[in-house]
RNA sequence: GCGCCCAUAGCUCAAUUGGAUAGAGUGUUGGACUUCGAAUCCAAAGGUUGCAGGUUCGAUUCCUGCUGGGCGCACCA
């Protein structure tokens, strides 16, 4: 908001430099403004005196001189100075901010959500883990990032529909079928010599076995056929409990799409037969091949195999084929980062349905190792020893959990340390954000005790907000417009969870150095507006990373 | 062997996408509760940004080559 009327006073000196002929009329710069890291250095910069430098052939501080010579405080700043070899900084004026926070007090908290979407359609598809086992800690991860991204997307303009792709056909569904076929046999009381090693291994399988039996559902006769219902039913026993571990999580999705309906449709079909009649796929060695180097440095895949069974990447292209049939702009794909070699045949793929291979956008989730007195706890899902997301949960908590998996860039290690996200201490960050918001809440508390009208707050005087730490408190608040702004287009969620807690801590500090409540009504007044626009920015926050915001802990 | 990601304070991580004196938390040391919640705050100490070059006014960021770690390279999913 401001950093484009800072823009404009750049814009304006250029002018009107080019008018007095000090700069060549046809020598058009964009400036490039910047907020600097040290609060010495102003509220905004710039280094516009960088780029003219060669072009002008003089020094850089000669540059900024002429410039700033130039300028007009344009009603908002303070001063404008030049500084290092050749910065601009610009000072914003108290009053400016002042201003900004009785536009957010009038107008709502959704003045600072930036338009960074302009109505576009978003498919996000996330966690799509296969329906044989429950969900481990990294699908967690997956489910905390994918969720907390649609949540950002959601406040900056984005239409965003959340989709879950079960993986509901294919070789793995088989081998869940088989495994739970031998688990019911030995609930038969038939001897099972030994359980093999390709099968599923945890304790589930025996579980669902059991249920089988419960409920009793009829068997057939041949192995064949009972594996076939098997496969059924236990993969759907297992995607009820995935949906019910994600509802727990708080990851709602508004659709959850299955594989075999892309079958159903003879969807896969008519892909196939579009890459045919393109010639984007052709027959080699009785196989059906994808020219995945025609678009990318990439080998060329098989769709179909000599044996005329499709390969996952076949219903993968129809999947994506329908997300853009369905009127998305933007495919938003989160898959575990062992997955990375993956992209090229993908995009390729893209290109051949003869869409923008951008629209495309593929996030990668690194692996998370969980760590339990300070030693890695390994994890697999075949040997059955792996730690689900739902153990994590209720060991750590919800807010915990979601909290640390937003902690890292999502295509980074996480090293998740149970024994302090278990921790209701200080050392644990989530509490830090949570208890900056109950302390909010109690100030309030205690001030409605003491007979303040928290009504009329609304009308404080916000000129009274002088103090260093309240301007300081002021722009963190105004700054979350440009987290927000830069979280969606970089699809990087965990920019919400640095924001909070540097602005709490900021917070915290002011808390402990300034009293709110004063013998003036009229200050009080107006620390407590700030507050009140703080706590509403922090609950939010909260809410987009899904994390509770309570008013006592 | 080829490709992708990573390497920053003792530990876990940031650094506004090329900006100014590289910052937090944690741990260590010392301090702050008769007043709105001490799950908090203040201060000190902690660095050749893995190594070596290159690009330029300027590099943790971009390029090249090494070293070390993770992950991929199926008619698997």
């Amino acid at each position: 908001m401001l950093r484009k009327k800072i823009a404009a006073i750049i814009e304006g000196a250029l002018d009107q430099c080019r008018a007095e002929g000090t700069i060549p009329h046809d020598l058009h710069i964009s400036p490039f403004i910047e907020i600097p890291r040290e609060e010495g250095n102003g509220d905004y910069s710039s280094n516009i005196a960088f780029s003219l430098a060669p072009k002008l052939r003089k020094s850089p501080q000669e540059i900024a001189g002429i410039l700033i010579r130039t300028m007009t405080l344009g009603g908002i700043c303070e001063k404008i100075e030049p500084a290092g070899k050749g910065f601009i900084n610009f000072y914003i004026k108290d009053r400016t901010w002042q201003d900004d926070l009785r536009l957010v007090c009038d107008q709502g908290i959704s003045v600072l959500y930036p338009d960074a979407g302009m109505g576009k359609k978003v498919l996000i598809e996330f966690v799509s883990s296969n329906p044989t086992g429950p969900l481990h800690i990294g699908h967690g991860r997956g489910a905390a990032v994918g969720d907390v991204l649609a949540h950002i997307l959601n406040r900056t303009g984005y239409h965003v529909v959340r989709e879950y792709y079960v993986n509901d056909a294919g070789r793995q569904i088989e081998t869940l079928g088989e495994s739970t076929y031998l688990r019911w046999k030995e609930l038969q009381g038939e001897k099972i010599d030994e359980y093999p090693k390709h099968l599923y291994q945890g304790e589930y399988v025996r579980d669902i076995a059991a249920l089988l039996a419960e409920k009793g559902i009829k068997i057939p006769e041949t192995e064949g056929e009972s594996v076939k219902v098997m496969s059924v039913f236990a993969s759907d026993e297992v995607m009820k409990g995935i949906v019910a571990d994600l509802e727990a999580f708080g990851v709602h999705f508004d659709n959850y799409f299955r594989e075999t309906s892309l079958f159903d449709r003879n969807a896969v079909n008519e892909t196939l037969e579009f890459l045919k009649k393109k010639d984007y796929a052709y027959e080699k060695d009785e196989a059906l091949w994808f020219r995945t180097s025609l678009f990318e440095k990439d080998e060329d895949r098989v769709l179909v195999k000599s044996d005329g069974e499709k390969t996952y990447f076949a219903s993968d292209i129809a999947y994506h084929r329908d997300k853009f049939y369905r009127g998305f702009d933007i495919l938003i794909d989160l898959w575990g980062s062992d997955h990375h070699g993956y992209i090229p045949r993908m995009k390729a793929s893209i290109e051949a349905l003869g869409k923008d291979k951008d629209a495309l956008k593929v996030l990668l989730i690194q692996f998370v190792t969980l760590l339990k007195d300070g030693k890695p706890v390994g994890m697999s899902t075949r040997s059955g020893e792996f730690t689900t997301l739902r153990e994590v949960m209720d060991e750590v908590g919800r807010d915990a959990a979601r909290f640390f998996f937003l902690m890292r860039k999502c295509d980074a290690h996480l090293e998740f340390d149970l024994d302090l996200a278990k921790k209701t201490s200080n050392e644990n960050p989530v509490y830090y954000v949570q208890y900056a918001h109950a302390r909010i809440e109690s100030i309030f508390r205690v001030a409605g005790e003491n007979g303040f009208d928290m009504e009329s707050v609304k009308n404080a005087d916000v000129s009274l907000l002088s103090v260093k730490e309240e301007i300081s408190l002021i722009k963190g608040i105004l700054q979350f417009y440009a987290v927000l702004d830069g979280s969606a287009r970089s699809f990087e969620p965990h920019r919400i969870t640095f924001y909070l807690l540097e602005l709490v801590g900021k917070f915290h500090s002011y808390y402990n150095k300034t009293r709110v409540l004063v013998d003036d009504a009229g200050i009080t007044s107006a620390r407590l507006l700030l507050l009140r626009i703080l706590q509403e920015v922090i609950r939010d926050g909260l809410q987009i990373l899904g994390v509770s915001a309570p008013d006592k802990m």
